[in-house]
DNA sequence: TTAACTCAGATTGGATCCAATATACAATCG
DNA sequence: CGATTGTATATTGGATCCAATCTGAGTTAA
């Protein structure tokens, strides 16, 4: 008898599953700024003890996603104008960096998956989808610069500011203003234009950011 | 009678404690690549539990210092040739960015404190001192950009690489030239010139990093 | 009335104990 | 003698328990 040897090796341990599913309520949103994450309560849904929840809450924190204090609990972290504008400075410096290294290596295939991603994102109903097909658009072409490091800080930097990103995607102008940029962006890159990609990039960020920051001017003005 | 009141909530607890040593012993090269780190043993010298060292052992790994595997432990990381080239070119990107965004917001004070930093890190005797010192310089202008989050990714980076970075270092005339790359540097902050700090910070960077390489490159060359 | 105090409940931080897994070495079989 | 299997030990992951601290309602005294 012959098999096929597969490793079986559990690969995920409990934090890791507590951490992508808290991470993942507060990217996407369902979690309210400043929310109570009360570890008995959260160790209850998961059904585990308050260790793995502390561990993936500590993991959070340093995701800069939840702030912590001692003896007092974990909030769901509030970011404010100044610190979300230098946020979108930062990922605008980044990104277009890598989108420039990636498009001297960009391959048909990936181009392809590119347009693929982004019609995923014009054509999706929900800020799940658009929020998923955004980043699938985005990563996929900058995979071909082959800087996991980069790469890993890239996605640290857009998960802090996604749900507010997502919240104001949800203004149908934003939305149609994003693909148009995707397009020019995936044009660029098709043509090789490494300098325009990058340029487009960084304008892209910059504008989601100013436009972010209006929505929130204008709704704290609202709430005040 | 009447007393001052003062705070006095602790704000460390004990795993801030042993990540913080942890992440110093590290950082300063004291632990060598490869080493394990065991968690009671550790817990024992820390005078705890294990539940403290987890979760530093944890941070340690978000921060890419050490990499643990499930049920077989925690041992210091050893970053590739081309990991710790793509951290040199990050940290070159990124802080010739920033020290251009410093350059304007430069205070006399702030210049000053550098030019001290800078005869520090010429006159210390132990790669322990060089270190501080070439930090202390290089983020004492940063911190004129007013960029937080910027600077915290900064920290991080070079986190990565210090140990590498400190070995390089103990080359006389890589010291040498770090020195003079930082006179010139501090001397295009003085005028006022952003883009050439900008610039020679890059340079300075790229050349610590190829620096680095070269040396990297013989030694596992000979050990081979 | 109001500010300071007390104490009970809630919540987190850490210690100890048990379970799951890996590793090394002895035992067994061909 | 070599490959394989069983087993003992070491080590990590997680659960439960205890200690430290915060919070807030009720109480008291100026």
């Amino acid at each position: 008898m012959k098999l096929e040897t597969i490793d079986v090796r559990q690969t995920a341990s409990a934090t890791d599953l507590v951490f992508e599913a808290l991470r993942k309520a507060i990217i996407e949103g369902e979690l309210a700024e400043g929310e109570h994450l009360r570890q008995d309560r959260i160790a209850q849904m998961f059904n585990t003890s308050r260790i793995p929840v502390r561990e993936a809450l500590q993991r959070l924190e340093q995701d800069g996603l939840v702030t912590t204090q001692r003896y007092r609990g974990t909030v769901v972290a509030a970011l404010s104008a100044v610190e979300i504008e230098e946020i979108f400075e930062f990922r605008a410096l980044l990104e277009s960096e890598v989108i420039r290294l990636a498009v001297p290596a960009l391959t048909r295939k990936q181009l392809d998956a590119a347009r693929t991603n982004l019609e995923a994102f014009a054509t999706a109903s929900d800020p799940g989808g658009w929020g998923e097909a955004n980043r699938k658009f985005h990563y996929g072409l900058y995979e071909a610069a082959d800087r996991p490091y980069h790469l890993q800080i890239i996605r640290s930097s857009l998960d802090r500011v996604d749900r507010y990103l997502r919240a104001q995607l949800t203004l149908t102008d934003g939305k149609k203003r994003a693909h148009r940029e995707h397009l020019s962006i995936l044009d660029a890159c098709e043509r090789g234009d490494a300098d325009e990609a990058a340029s487009l990039t960084r304008a892209h960020i910059l504008d989601a950011g100013r436009s972010l920051l209006a929505i929130l001017e204008k709704r704290r003005g609202q709430s005040v």
